[in-house]
DNA sequence: TTGACATGTGACCAATAGGTCACCTATCTT
DNA sequence: AAGATAGGTGACCTATTGGTCACATGTCAA
């Protein structure tokens, strides 16, 4: 599986979705604490999040007996800029189109 | 399902990002030019093209006995103002952060 | 009008993903 | 040392997903 799709597919599932926003608030947090905003137990939790550290959106730091989690933006960005900017850019291309084709008929 | 989940979802699989990368370069396509570059049945892409509808990446118009596809870059849009951004604006103010102690330390 | 063409539907199957659990190790605290 | 705390592993189950196929409908062209 190439890192663009490990990147796609970590993004697909709500709850991962969610973690990320959570550490986008505030990193550095624990599986204990990211479990106990879920209703879900730690060995799910544990599962997304070893998804989203496989895709790289995570990174993870040991602490004594804890771990932390921080978030990665670097795939996010890499995702935006060499595949998300050609669908916007074209959307901006057919508001432009449409702009000018009103315009001519004005 | 959510619309923003559905079109994460839709983005999730290789074989759709493929499609709309062709949609891209030109739309109007129809089934039977999709699947002729696809080592997949008629039958695998009719439901991927079925799941980037039903996420409005696509929309479609038929033509006589064809189907015409054409790429909808709203939704995609849509995802990257309000979720995207965030962790991409994030990744920059983070430079920005490196930068500046950078330059204190110099 | 008949045959070829383009698409559609529902059943079906195998693989993958989401989630839980029993059990385990390492670390902290007192 | 011992209980409590934080995290880890592998087996397991179920639901979803990706893909195929038999069959069917609508449309075009000779």
């Amino acid at each position: 599986m190439s890192d663009d799709d490990r990147v796609f597919k970590a993004l697909a599932d709500p709850t991962r979705r969610f973690l990320l926003d959570r550490l986008l608030v505030r990193d550095g947090r624990t599986l204990t604490e990211l479990e106990s905003e879920l209703e879900m137990t730690r060995f799910g939790v544990m599962k997304h999040l070893r998804v989203l550290e496989d895709a790289g959106l995570v990174v993870t730091r040991r602490s004594g007996r804890e771990k932390l989690h921080f978030l990665n933006p670097v795939p996010i960005r890499l995702i935006h800029d060499r595949w998300i900017d050609k669908f916007t850019e074209r959307q901006l291309s057919a508001l432009a189109d449409l702009k000018a084709e009103l315009e001519g008929k004005a």
